[in-house]
DNA sequence: CTTTGTGCAAACACTTTGCAAGTCC
DNA sequence: GGACTTGCAAAGTGTTTGCACAAAG
């Protein structure tokens, strides 16, 4: 099982970790659940993988692919703690509080942000995954 | 009571709710926890004011804050919500995940960020205190 | 066969809710 | 008095932990 170019047996081993059947499960669940998803939405995705998974096996599963940084966690709208798998490049959204809507930022946009950050305050930026929250136009109007 | 020249009273009694008591020692506890304070630092600095204060007591005052605009949430560095005096100034901070400490971002720099986000998306964005995590030049040595 | 991971249950932490008594206007 | 608030207790939710058994290397 390969995404983003990232071989993940060989990125458990080298960390003294298994790569098991559960485990891989979780993964394409969240694969499945596309972007990001909350705790819960992973869970039952993975229970129609899986029935027998537990929620604690779901727990730490998350803590290890975070520790391996093979997913990464950033925060939804209104502050549910949201995984997804980690993209090569990273990215950004606009999210509307309106109606939810996602749009992907220009990586460029962002980056151009952050350089300006580091020049001002000396600060080394380190996030792969900003959601800015706003009003979308069609919601706007 | 008054901060920021809003008069907090006014505020309460237009809508139908009353400054009471405990609010007045919730609302002195925030200010005396200075910038950014979890849900939990309040209540300790709360109850040092007033024993009496039950925690369901704080949510629900807070709850209140926040619809009256008094009080916004923005998100720690790992997840914990944090509760915040309105300013009247939108205002930002870089967090540096290595040491935790704290620089307030030249508002201007993120302006213009968000110009640009308005100018590419068509996106109004509102984020009245933007959060972003880095590693601040001292631990970066 | 040693180490790591799983499932279950229990514990823990955080937040919300119902309600009787109290407070504010 | 009438509407809003409080404190307490209880219930919900979300997350973590201990442990015996199972699986992986």
């Amino acid at each position: 099982m390969t995404h983003n170019r990232i071989n993940y047996l060989e990125r458990f081993h080298n960390n003294g970790l298994r790569f098991t059947r559960q485990r891989q499960t979780i993964l394409q669940a969240i694969c499945e659940a596309g972007g990001h998803a909350p705790f819960r939405e992973i869970y039952m995705l993975a229970k129609t993988l899986d029935a027998r998974i537990d929620r604690s096996t779901l727990y730490r599963a998350l803590a290890a692919f975070i520790r391996l940084d093979l997913v990464n966690s950033a925060e939804g709208i209104h502050g549910e703690r949201l995984y997804e798998i980690v993209r090569e490049e990273p990215h950004h959204h606009l999210v509307c509080r309106c109606c939810g809507s996602e749009i992907e930022i220009e990586n460029q946009t962002v980056q151009s942000f952050y350089r300006a950050l580091q020049d001002d305050y000396d600060y080394h930026v380190h996030m792969d995954h900003l959601l800015v929250f706003g009003v979308c136009s069609h919601c706007s109007t």
